[in-house]
DNA sequence: GATCTAAACGGAACGTCATTCCGCTACTAT
DNA sequence: ATAGTAGCGGAATGACGTTCCGTTTAGATC
């Protein structure tokens, strides 16, 4: 059960640099980038890459789970450096960001592989509390309304920022922008 | 422009066999199946399977208008046959058993692929024309409601039909059951 | 620093696909 | 019956994912 001699140190280099060559060919070519392709953007053969990552779907849940991490732990340090308000908003816009991000890799969730099955979940234990802690701050220090659900706000600005199928509504609309100014203005009640 | 000799009797023959076996292949192994099983199954070689569909996703989507147009076919012969209202009620439990049928399929419709960009159309110009009739007929006989919208039916049976993720609702309750005796029961005013 | 050993590596090799190519087959009009 | 051509079959090609194994090398020991 414990862990015997730790790891060697150029394993794991070449682990980080698997996961941050995949990031980038899937940015660029899409989740169905040949593995070859990505072994060779991280310097290393395809052995080395199926050592780290028996299957393919394997460094595709690698990368995505790295980019959720990446965007919760964010949410922390905009915490310290920022206003309350403008903490919550950068994070946001943060959060958009990487939604933009994995274009392809949505399909590659709901495709069915029960390899991607723990990805929804992961996404939601991560970036909730995350989501949480800020709005608390913000509501606390009274600039946002109170009430709002962390959940329901993740899964609306995703909705927000998704492709529009055609032309629904004017290409040019800043729904998410929409929605934060609806945060921060208070009900008259 | 004009058709110039029709067609081969033969090649007429191999392409209807063709999209049977694939419906076949589909059906049992899901739209994955390679294209050398489904010429196998037609009796063809792979060469003919690529003359009558140059591309694995025209397969694909001939198998689906194949199918569509069986369902909505169905329609004018069931009225025909039944009363109103029982014309009805087997077009859509036929209409649920063609939503079974392409379980996989549905997964190749929203994958992005633009090969699969104008199915749902084809899916709504050919099936809500069709419910549509039988809808006015039952509704002329005094059978259903009035004002039942074709398209809204259509997809609210879709997502009855729809597998659930988990434990949603208990599982054996007939929601499209449920809808349609809605269907009958006229709203008292 | 030299030596040793197992962890890691690289990339050729394999099996499976989709798709292409082209010499042969057999409909159909005459 | 014959010719001309639409249509056919299946070997060949090329792109993948994945496996295998001989070689390299980090890091522990002296």
């Amino acid at each position: 059960m414990s862990e015997r001699r730790p790891q060697r140190a150029d394993a794991k280099r070449n682990l980080d640099a698997l996961v941050e060559a995949a990031k980038s060919c899937f940015a660029e070519s899409g989740v169905d980038a040949p593995t070859r392709t990505i072994a060779e953007a991280a310097g290393v053969g395809v052995g080395t890459l199926y050592r780290h990552f028996p299957q393919r779907s394997d460094l595709v849940t690698a990368v995505f789970r790295h980019e959720v991490d990446a965007c919760a732990d964010a949410a922390p340090v905009l915490a310290e450096e920022l206003e309350p308000d403008e903490a919550l908003v950068t994070w946001l816009r943060r959060y958009t960001d990487f939604l933009g991000t994995k274009k392809g890799l949505g399909k590659a969730l709901h495709s069915g592989d029960p390899a991607f099955d723990a990805l929804p979940n992961y996404f939601v234990d991560r970036l909730v509390p995350a989501l949480t802690s800020l709005l608390t701050t913000a509501e606390a220090a009274g600039s946002i309304r109170p009430g709002v659900n962390a959940k329901e706000l993740l899964y609306a600005v995703a909705s927000l920022s998704a492709p529009v199928d055609s032309e629904n509504s004017a290409p040019g609309t800043d729904m998410v922008g929409l929605l934060i100014d609806g945060l921060r203005y208070a009900p008259q009640r």
